[in-house]
DNA sequence: GATGAATGAGACTTCATTCAT
DNA sequence: TATGAATGAAGTCTCATTCAT
């Protein structure tokens, strides 16, 4: 059982992300989700150990992703700035682009249960990680200030990307988040550099 | 019915601050709280409409003591550095005070009901509008960049602060919250200072 | 939770016996039973931790009866052989009396279920415990052979008696198991008597 | 479909045994029994109608070959008590020698299920009818008691072989079955002989 | 014959809410 | 006001059975 691939693990995935964006997480019921995908609902349990396994796997695929791209385009960056840059560039543009995702990763998935919590854990670690790196290469480099704690950047660094993006999808959004980027980057890009 | 003041009224708000952090959002059964706050379950009906009402309320109520203490202090200040350093410390000071209350806010109130998030939309809209007159008076009186809009750095600003709590209360917390009101400070004066 | 006497707590087990009689073991689902009881699904578990509580208890609530029931009886008789009489004689009139309770205690109890068999071995063994002692007075006061061994002897004992039963409620209960009760006897006190 | 024979059917047979021995009655689901047997969850359904059928048949199988072993056996003895005396002995030999078969027999197949039941009563009757031939040949030459009744008698050595077995099996197992022969046929022997 | 992925009916259980006392 | 026993809707998950390959 649980098997992690297929046409339809995909299927249940992406079911999953469009209903708990349209109805909530709480109103997300597995007879909805398994509708949406065109499977049974025994069907879910053949690819996933319970419900909770839907939405962790979920974030996991999808952060996974992610995170897998950011690493390459930094890769080919040589500039923190450009680095940083890049980073809220891909946060904003990949979350305007799947609105339905931004809503389930920013809102609906700030769930409490012990379970999700800890089983999202570590993609976002991952996705952390690559913000310290920028900010670690920013400092060793001497481009960014020396006397900023890594760790303490990057939570600030995360924190005001999020709260940008949640601010959008809760809004009309009547604006667009790939606005923001330049704005942002100018902002945080300051508070950090030297000079 | 749902009489909003009372020596049980507060002893519920408080019970549910408790149990909440406690048990998580979703192991805090209605029984759960009332048998904490010392009443019966159909007692919470006489102070509350239903269970989300409790939820918004507590919000609501520790919110909005915040708020007006946060209004107070503030008017006692003139300049716009000193409010903000003065609106990260207290924000810190609070939540490192009362663990469960940030546990609460920070992670389990994260829930996605619409009914909650909207009840909570107004008292956090308030705290929003503290951060942005501070940011106003600071662009009108020339000392932040006049380039900033002031929404999205509300929005950077908030997003800071809460990230950094939100790591805070998720780590197994050997290390003080209050220490990272300078670092947090300086950054974000950074970002926004002219000059 | 799980109150374990009161009106309902009676009219659940009673239902539950009139149910499984009628339905089997396999198709007395929760629904019915609470259905007969003349409650509601979920009251069952406030005086029943779950399914299996309910027959366990009912196991242990009628045989407790029966055991309480035939020690009294029996203190009041001196012969050992009176007392098998005795004891062979309740347990034909109880089950024939109340053949629910019978058709549930003879085959639909014996379940497999570890947690149903390990439930329901503490009040069998009280039964035991009573026929083991009568067989231990009969050798120790001669009138029962002495190469006897007391534990087989009781297991032969119920062994035969419950066969007897079970052939009754499996038939179609056209004879009298009270009928019965004096050629067992006769083939048990012989089986076991000295001279 | 549902061919009776062939090496599957008796591996799907053999597989149910220990599956259901080591897993009880309500655990031994049919994938399980499958996998077990090396063979698909469907191939079942080409050997047999349902999961019933391969309980009911697996009953009648192993009773099937008892029951023949036992007509043979007792053809070639000719007093009554030595075919009682081998009745008990194989009985207890054969569940002896295969444990899980005892288990199955003892404990896991005593279900409620009606068609269960029903598909055992057949190949049980037999088994019955061979004691009650046992038991009428003894009264009529006279070397049992005239006085009691063939079927009653039945139930009880039946009963009592069946209830040593059960306990047996129920514990530990630190005593051997076989040793129990003896001892159960002089109760027993006694119990229908005459002088 | 054989497979095993897919099905979907159905069961147990939880818990927010009510209301007679 | 306060109680808490009772309610019953609703949701997750299991598993015997099917059927296209």
């Amino acid at each position: 059982m649980a098997k992690r691939t297929g046409e339809k693990y995909n299927a249940i995935i992406e079911a999953a992300v469009k209903v708990i964006a349209e109805n909530g997480y709480h109103n997300s019921q597995v007879s909805k989700i398994a509708r949406e995908a065109g499977v049974a609902d025994g069907t879910i349990y053949l690819y996933f150990k319970n419900k909770e396994d839907v939405l962790v796997s979920l974030f996991r695929v999808k952060m996974g992703y992610f995170t897998t791209t950011a690493r390459q385009e930094l890769q080919q960056l040589e500039n923190p700035y450009e680095k940083l840059a890049k980073l809220i560039s891909m946060h904003f543009i990949m979350l305007e682009a799947d609105r339905n995702l931004a809503l389930v990763l920013q809102i609906q998935l700030r769930q409490s249960d012990a379970f999700i919590r800890q089983g999202i854990a570590t993609p976002l670690k991952d996705y952390f990680n690559i913000i310290e790196e920028v900010i670690e290469q920013g400092i060793s480099t001497g481009v960014f200030r020396s006397d900023i704690n890594k760790k303490l950047t990057r939570q600030i660094i995360f924190g005001a990307m999020d709260e940008v993006v949640t601010s959008w999808v809760m809004s009309q959004r009547n604006y667009k988040l790939t606005d923001q980027i330049e704005p942002v980057y100018n902002l945080l890009a300051r508070a950090i550099s030297t000079g």
